[in-house]
DNA sequence: CTCCCGATAT
DNA sequence: ATATCAGGAG
């Protein structure tokens, strides 16, 4: 029951980005976590830049706590917030290593009681760690799907929300990545490639970005 | 709502 | 100089 609209939007955007994966590198499922965690307000590129470091030692909960939040603090400094995130991923890893035997869970709500992982994260974590139906909003996604007029809503768990009812669960994550490069690549927050746009059509810019 | 915060683009 | 970047907590 895909509407129109729906159908077109991701039919195009699956041409435009064949490839729907997340860019953060990572090795296994909480290694895909602090990636995640340490992605907030920063860019893949510069993530990735940090991570290739950070993950020759730490694979495992335990590493980060051998390591120590002054050292994960240093390495992650590029960052920005790196006070919060370090702080937030040494007790993580302890949360992890004494509650769930070193690994992380894979429900939504038991991701949340998580600090530092918020309802984005969570999504991620669900969706690309464990392959499970989830539709994560980050900021290009929000951003997109306002200006396509895929929903109205005013927060990013709305939007979720909403692009959950409009798309079927087996597209929902593909979709995601798919609006993010859309977001990054074309349909940007600063200077956007109106020019390029597949869907001008469907454009809410001007009454979404308020 | 403000704060956290460095790197990059405009 | 200002806006934005795979957000979340208080």
């Amino acid at each position: 029951m895909t509407g129109k609209k729906a159908h077109k939007i991701a039919a195009e955007l699956e041409k435009l980005f064949p490839v729907a994966k997340t860019e953060l590198n990572f090795q296994n499922i909480f290694q895909l976590l602090v990636a995640v965690v340490l992605s907030a307000q920063s860019t893949d590129r510069q993530v990735n830049k940090v991570t290739e470091k950070l993950f020759l030692f730490v694979k495992e909960p335990r590493d980060l706590l051998d390591m120590g939040e002054e050292e994960l603090s240093r390495q992650i400094r590029s960052l920005g917030l790196y006070r919060n995130k370090a702080r937030n991923l040494i007790k993580i890893a302890e949360i992890l290593d004494r509650e769930y035997h070193g690994q992380v869970p894979d429900s939504f709500a038991e991701l949340l009681k998580l600090p530092g992982v918020g309802p984005k994260t969570a999504e991620v974590i669900v969706g690309v760690g464990f392959n499970k139906p989830s539709f994560p909003v980050d900021t290009h996604v929000f951003r997109v799907a306002r200006r396509l007029g895929l929903s109205k809503a005013r927060t990013p768990e709305g939007v979720s929300f909403d692009l959950k009812k409009i798309f079927p669960p087996n597209s929902w994550i593909d979709l995601h990545h798919r609006l993010i490069f859309f977001g990054r690549r074309i349909c940007k927050a600063q200077k956007p490639s109106c020019n390029i746009c597949p869907f001008p059509e469907f454009c809410q810019k001007e009454e979404s970005d308020v």
